[in-house]
DNA sequence: TTGCGTTACTTGTAAATTGCAAGCATAAGC
DNA sequence: GCTTATGCTTGCAATTTACAAGTAACGCAA
């Protein structure tokens, strides 16, 4: 599908993460420390295990994400973020900062919203340093 | 749908504008200057009327763009965005910067890419005004 | 070495969403 | 009042998603 549509790069990104799920797959992975398929499944947003399966391949085919066998659990496998995906902090960011504002019961904190607000390549460099 | 998804941000901000059509008639409108309908449905990407249609309405409904009658010619309407809308510039310029630093065929002009980085702020507020 | 639990999926099927082509409604201009 | 332009709506087939159930691979304990 998608073979007429252009190389501008709203459609380039959107083709990648312009669903409703991987997003929230790489907030649980970037932002939330998650490692392990079975915590995005029980992440609380009722995710189906098909769908979780086949975007979780999907990101891991554009390079935002990679997966490898856990050394100390052989059993289960763990999901990083590549520095692809980690460049997309700034625009998950920003995406928090507009809902935070919008959205009268947003669940997030004013801290870490300040925190973001004050510096957010600090906000983001701590972040990287945690996958490095 | 969706009455389980929590109210985190980005669950927010996806049920408005994560799917594969919001975002680029929001950048028909905001970036490309766009006004109607047919504007949009000849943009070149291929979006279909009946989900056109819906998506504006969608839009319409989350107070990210209006929509009022063109005075000029009374046949069509002109659709806007609002303060709301345009809040959403900074995600979408950092959208940009990462569909431009990872799509080897990126359509976008290294010019415009400098004007972004260059002042982020100062891009963004040269949009507001043409709106105000 | 064999059965058992844990993790990570896959499969089947129904429901919802989308794409495509065609048709309809309203307003202007003649 | 007929024609054209614009902005949709409708019907239907195809694709995608949700939900429930089942399976495969591994580690561990007996």
């Amino acid at each position: 599908m998608m073979e007429k549509r252009s190389h501008c790069p709203f459609v380039f990104a959107l083709d990648l993460i312009g669903d409703k799920w991987s997003l929230i797959i790489l907030r649980d992975i970037i932002l939330m420390n998650k490692k392990f398929y079975k915590d995005f499944s029980n992440s609380g947003e009722g995710i189906s295990t098909n769908i979780l399966a086949d975007r979780l391949a999907k990101l891991e085919c554009a390079k935002i994400i990679f997966k490898k066998r856990d050394s100390v659990d052989k059993k289960r496998f763990i999901y990083s973020p590549t520095e692809k995906g980690l460049d997309l902090i700034p625009m998950m960011l920003e995406m928090v900062l507009w809902s935070a504002r919008y959205d009268k019961k947003s669940a997030i904190s004013a801290d870490i919203l300040k925190l973001i607000k004050k510096d957010p390549d600090n906000f983001m460099e701590n972040i990287k340093n945690r996958f490095r």
